[in-house]
DNA sequence: GCCGTTTTCGGCCCGACTGTTTTCAGTCG
């Protein structure tokens, strides 16, 4: 087994575990291993071999015998053994709203329900009503999420997402009695899929807040909660949105409480209980140690950041917010510095109708121009992306020409000629090179043969990467994971070469960014690559996803030696050029 | 099961909401 595999494989022991109530805080250690095993830089097997996998934080010695059985054999004698007390199919009923290991295992007992259409029978039948402790309700709500799991995957893209909280954030703000509203959670930290949109609020009139919030999600969408301090809504499309208000006093707390991942908070509070404070959503407070059972005294008037700097650390931005390490930086005052918003002067990697893009280039010039940029590096399939209505050379020829006739007429923006080829199963790029040379940049990417195998994989890309036209790498993580585009590639080889290359690396809506960023930060550095940030937009609306990169890539070096888009025009056309000098 | 500027034993983050109860357990984030 790999490494992911062996978290899932944790992960899956911790709900066996729970499923069979073992002692909780064994499965919870199992959950806190899998995800320290996550955050393992380096060779695993090496690690393993070396017998040094018990110096990693959470993972002791029963651990250790899991995860070495697993690694070598694929298999471990206490997963078997756990997987012999539960029926299988309870592990998938822990996917059901609502549903935790408690109830599943009542219902299993008393209903003999094993599984997922079993459980739907016995709702439709009206036999899980009828169980102590459940309820019509109860029964109801089991279902709709049984319909639900089977209409959605459950996360969503940023773009979409963020479509869709900005009604919801506007309508909040103009009800009445409201100080602040901001989103959280994990559109705040700009994570490329999110599976819901939290709001957080501070009012004096909560039940206004609450009633603008649940008239802007309109009519389709379901009330799924509503209390004093919480509302939740599952919006038409799936998206669960949820409205947290507070007092503005509470604000920055639960700004932060809302805002981080659940690691990251679990970190906070175990930081700040060392600390002889207790942190919630509502304050930091101090703990008289006399009396610890009392709820302590508030401290007044800290802003979010002086939270961080209260607890002995720098301000945390809200992208790093994962609990890989940032705390640690953060005390040591080595927090990397990164690249905002502001900092972006071009976008780079975008589709026209030319291909399969929805924009002429005309509107996404205007579009680019609105959001401050100086310039558009242009990259259309080419030519072997039938799929997608790539270019041949003559329309690139036609293209070229328009692109002239703009950059002519354009004061303070320019229009880049690229091209977004394809990267053979061979590992060839798919035009002649007297059609590469037209263009300022071309941009290489896979598209196809996703099966292969890692070796065969980071071979052929290599191998694209050689040819002197190949000025940017594109997506090479896969582009997302909701769309199914992604493939193995051995990273660390592939970012040592583009280091060496010259060759600019994409980093774009990609679902290992946080691999890059931490994992393989330090060496992408010693490796010196270049990045891009790219949307790999197809419509003005993906231009968000340049935003995603925003908080990700870092200025100065972390992981890249250069973020070329972060450059103005005259400069970033020189890091175009330094590939083929 | 893991861990130790409280501890090698005895803790382990904490609060809201729901549904089912008549004071609370389960679930979620």
């Amino acid at each position: 087994m790999n490494k992911q595999e062996i978290a899932a494989t944790l992960e899956a022991m911790a709900d066996l575990m729970e499923l069979s109530e073992e002692n909780p805080f064994r499965a919870r250690s199992f959950r806190a291993g899998a995800r320290a095993l996550d955050g393992i830089t380096g060779d695993l097997g090496d690690l393993i071999a070396g017998g040094r996998l018990r110096e990693v934080k959470g993972i002791g010695s029963a651990l250790e015998e899991v995860i070495a059985d697993l690694w070598r054999e694929g298999r471990s004698a206490r997963h078997e053994e756990l997987k012999s007390k539960v029926p299988p199919g309870l592990l998938e009923m822990l996917q059901v709203q609502g549903l935790g290991p408690k109830r599943a295992r009542v219902l299993h007992q008393k209903l003999g329900i094993c599984d997922l259409a079993s459980l739907k029978a016995a709702c439709k039948a009206g036999k899980v009503a009828a169980v102590s402790g459940f309820g019509e309700k109860s029964q109801e709500k089991i279902l709709a999420g049984i319909t639900y799991l089977g209409q959605v995957s459950g996360r969503f893209l940023f773009s979409e997402a963020r479509e869709a909280a900005r009604p919801l954030l506007d309508a909040v703000r103009a009800a009445p009695g409201v100080v602040r509203a901001e989103l959280a959670g994990s559109l705040r930290r700009r994570r490329e899929t999110v599976k819901d949109i939290d709001i957080v609020v501070s009012s004096r009139q909560p039940a206004a807040a609450m009633e603008r919030f649940v008239a802007a999600a309109g009519a389709g969408a379901e009330v799924l909660a509503r209390g004093e301090t919480k509302t939740s809504v599952r919006l038409p499309r799936g998206i669960q949105a949820d409205l947290r208000v507070v007092a503005d006093a509470e604000y920055p707390f639960a700004l932060l409480y809302f805002t981080g991942s659940m690691e990251h908070n679990t970190a906070m509070r175990g930081r700040a209980k060392a600390r002889g404070f207790k942190l919630n959503e509502y304050g930091l407070f101090r703990v008289d140690a006399a009396r610890p059972s009392e709820e302590g005294e508030p401290i007044p008037g800290l802003s979010e950041e002086e939270i961080f700097r209260a607890l002995g650390l720098d301000p945390i931005p809200p992208e790093l917010r994962e609990n890989l390490g940032e705390i640690d930086l953060a005390e040591a005052h080595k927090l990397p510095d990164l690249v905002e918003v502001k900092d972006l002067r071009g976008i780079v990697h975008v589709h026209s109708v030319a291909s399969d893009g929805r924009n002429t280039l005309e509107q996404l010039v205007e579009a680019a121009r609105a959001r401050g940029l100086e310039y558009l590096a242009l990259s259309d399939h080419s030519q072997s992306a039938g799929y997608a209505g790539g270019l041949k050379e003559d329309r690139v020829i036609q293209q070229h020409q328009e692109v002239d006739r703009l950059n002519a007429r354009l004061k303070g923006f320019r229009i880049f000629k690229g091209i977004e080829s394809d990267i053979r199963a061979d590992g060839s790029l798919d035009y002649p090179p007297e059609v590469l040379d037209r263009f300022d940049f071309v941009i290489a990417s896979v598209h196809s043969a996703f099966s292969l195998s890692e070796d065969e994989q980071t071979r052929r890309v290599l191998k694209a990467m050689q040819d002197p036209h190949c000025t940017i790498l594109g997506h090479p993580t896969g582009r997302l994971l909701l769309q199914r585009e992604a493939f193995p590639l051995r990273m660390e080889e592939i970012l040592r070469a583009a280091g060496d290359l010259g060759v600019i690396v994409e980093i774009n809506a990609n679902p290992l960014r946080l691999d890059l960023d931490w994992r393989w930060g330090k060496f992408a550095r010693e490796a010196k690559v270049r990045t891009c940030i790219s949307p790999d937009a197809h419509s003005i609306q993906d231009f968000d996803y340049h935003e995603i990169g925003v908080g990700i890539a870092r200025k100065g070096g972390f992981p890249a030696r250069e973020v070329v888009n972060t450059y103005a025009a005259g400069d970033f056309e020189k890091a175009l050029s330094s590939r083929r000098a």
